[in-house]
DNA sequence: TATGAATGAGGATTCATTCAT
DNA sequence: AATGAATGAATCCTCATTCAT
C-alpha cells in the first residue's frame, strides 16, 4: 500500500514551493523545475497532484486568496461595531502573513497576470466583491449612503495601493506606517461624514 | 544608400507595439516575434536598435515614465498655489493617455518585474521619488512638516491604488470617480490640518 | 495469504487490455497506465506478471499468434483432402475473431514493430513458416512443385492484403467477401494446373 | 536578404529525413531530434517549414503517396489497352523506389497510424479510391461488370499483401516475384472471365 | 499480492538571438 | 538598413519503471 494522505501535504508544499520561487526569481522566471526544487522533488510531480503549471499557479492564488479571506474572516467575527469592522478589515489586509514581502511579491505577480487570463480574473473578481461588500456594508452603518460607496472604493484603493508599495519598494512603508495610513483615512471619512 | 534618421522612428514603433502586445497579449506571451509582428518589421531589427528583448522592455517602461513625468510636469509649470499643485499632480496621474487601458496594463506588467530586474527597479525608485519629493513640497506648504509626509505617503499610495483597479476591473472605476478620490482625500487631509 | 492462481488471470487481462488500448487510441497512445486503467488494476501490476511493458506487448502479440494458429489448427484437424485443407486456412485465417476490427488493428500494429524489434520479428517469422509449410504442404498435393511453391506465397500475401484492407477500410472488405477472394484465387490456382 | 527559395529544399530535405529514421530507428523511435539529426539541422527548423512533427509525418505520407501515384501515371501514359494498363499498374506499384526497404518500411508505419489519425486516414482512403478506380476501369473492359469489381478488390488486396510481405520478410519476395504473382492472378482472372 | 506515489529521462515545442545575404 | 533562416537551450509535459507500504 501506497503512503495515504499525501495529496493535501504534496499540494500545500508545492504551494508554498510556488510562492517562494514567485518571491525568489519572479514570475516571468518561475518555471516548474524551479518550483520543484524549491519543494525537493522532481518535477513530474507537480501532474501527479495538479493539472499542469498553470492549475498550480491558480491553486497558488487561490491559496493566498483564501489565506487573506480568512485573515479578514477571523478579525470580523464577533465584532459588531461598524467603525470596529472596519478596522478588522484593515488589520486583516496588513496582518504579517499577508503583508510578508513573500506574498506581496506573490500578489503583484498575480494581478499583472489577471487581465490575460480568466481562471485568475474570476479569483480576482470573487476577492473584490468581497472587499467592497464588507466595506460598504460598515460604511453604510456610519455614513450617508451616498458617501458609503466611494468611501468603500477609496479604502478599497488605498489598501491596494500600500500593498502595491509594500511590493514595489520593500524597505518603504511598513506594515504599521500602512495600517495607520488606512486608518487615517476612515477617520477622516467619518469626520466629514458627521455633522458640523 | 542607408536611410537616414531611421532610428527614433524605429525605436518609438518598436516600443509602440511592445505596449501594444502586452495589452493584447500579456506580458508572458509578448515575445519579440509578436512584437515585430505588431510593428510591421522583421524580428531581427530589435538587435540593431536596440541590445536585445530586455533593453527594449526597459526601454519601454523608460516611455512609459517619461510619459507621466512630462503629463505631471506641463500641468505643474506656472502654477505655485500648493493645493493647486497636488491637484495638477492627481490630474497628471489620471489623464486620459495615462489611464488608458493600454497604459495601465503595460505599468502593471512593469510592476511585476520591478522586484526582479534591476533595471526596472532603478526606473520605478526614480520615479517613486520624484512623486513623492513633488507631494512632499507640496504638503508641507499647507500642512505640519509631521503630517506633510505621510500624506505624500498616502496620496501616493492612494493614486496607485486607484491605478490597479483600473487594471485589474477593466470596466470598474474610471478617470473622474478615481480623480475625484484622490481629491477628496487631500481635501480630508487639510481639514484634518487645519486648526479647529 | 496470497490468492492462488492469480497468475494466468491476471496475465489474460493485461493481454486483453493491451489489445483493448491498441484498438481504442492506437499503438503510439497505448501507455502502461492506459492498459491498466483498462484492465481496472494499478500501474505497477504490470511488473509483477511481465518484465516491462515490452515483455506484455510481445506476450500481446504471442496471445494473437497462438490465437490465429488454434483457429487454423482447429478447422485443420481430422481434413486429408488438400483443397479442404486450403480452404480450413482461409477459414480459420478469416474467422469472426480473427477478422474483428479490435484483432486487425493490433495486428497492424505489431506489424510495423516487426522490422524495429527483433523479438516481435522472431514471432512474426514462425507464424510466417507455420503458414507457408502449411500451404505448401497442401498445394503440392494437387500442383506440380514449381507451382506450389508460388501458390503458397501468393495465397499467403492475398490473405494478408485482405487483412490489411480490414484494417485501413473499416466498412470496407467484410470476413465473407475476403473469404471468396482467397478461394476464387485458389479455384483460379488449380484450374490453371490442371491439364487443359 | 536571408536564403531565398530554402523552403521547398529543406521541406524535402526534413520528409527524406523523416522516412530515413522511419526506416532506421521504427515509428515509434521517430522523435523529432532524431529526424533532425538525419537532416543535419538542428531541432528548431521543423517548425518553420512544418506546423509541427504530426504536420511533417503527415506532409512525408503525402509525399510516399504523391511518389506512388506518379510511378503510375507515368506508367499509364498513353496506354489503352486494359490488359497493359493493369500490368503497368502492378510496373509502378513494384518499382525499384516504391518496393525499396526504405519506402515500404514508412507505408507499414503509416498503415499502422491510420486508424488512429483522421488526417492519415484521408489521405489512404484518396490512395484506395484512386488504385480501385483504375484497376475497376481496367477490368470492366476485359470481364464482365459482376466480376470486374471483385477483381479489383483482390488485386488490390494481393499488391498489398505483396508489399506486407516486403516489409515484414526483407529477404523474402523480391519485386520480381511479387511482381510475377500479382501479373498471374490477373492472367488467372482473365482466363476465367473467357467463355470456355 | 497489489497499490499508486515518486522519479527523472526523454518527448515536442518555443523563443531570443545570430548572421549570411 | 533590413530580412528571416537557422540555432539550440530551456520550457512544459509524459511515461516506463521503481519501491515503500
Amino acid at each position: 500500500m501506497p503512503k495515504l494522505g499525501m495529496e493535501p501535504i504534496r499540494r500545500r508544499q508545492l504551494i508554498d514551493a510556488t510562492v517562494a520561487s514567485i518571491h525568489r526569481h519572479g514570475f516571468a522566471e518561475t518555471t516548474v523545475s524551479r518550483i520543484c526544487a524549491e519543494a525537493g522533488v522532481s518535477t513530474g510531480i507537480v501532474h501527479h497532484y495538479f493539472d499542469g503549471k498553470d492549475d498550480l499557479l491558480a491553486a497558488t492564488m487561490r491559496s493566498l486568496l483564501d489565506d487573506l479571506r480568512s485573515s479578514v474572516a477571523g478579525r470580523l467575527t464577533g465584532v459588531t461595531d461598524a467603525r470596529r469592522r472596519i478596522g478588522a478589515i484593515i488589520d486583516g489586509n496588513f496582518a504579517a502573513d499577508q503583508f510578508a514581502p513573500q506574498a506581496v511579491a506573490a500578489w503583484l505577480a498575480f494581478w499583472a497576470q489577471v487581465p490575460h487570463s480568466p481562471a485568475l480574473a474570476r479569483l480576482q473578481r470573487i476577492n473584490a466583491r468581497r472587499l467592497q461588500s464588507n466595506l460598504r456594508h460598515a460604511f453604510r452603518q456610519i455614513l450617508p449612503a451616498a458617501t458609503a460607496r466611494s468611501a468603500a472604493q477609496g479604502l478599497g484603493a488605498l489598501i491596494d495601493g500600500l500593498w502595491l508599495q509594500g511590493a514595489l519598494t520593500p524597505g518603504g512603508i511598513g506594515a504599521d506606517t500602512a495600517r495607520g495610513l488606512a486608518s487615517a483615512y476612515v477617520d477622516s471619512l467619518l469626520d466629514e461624514g458627521k455633522p458640523a
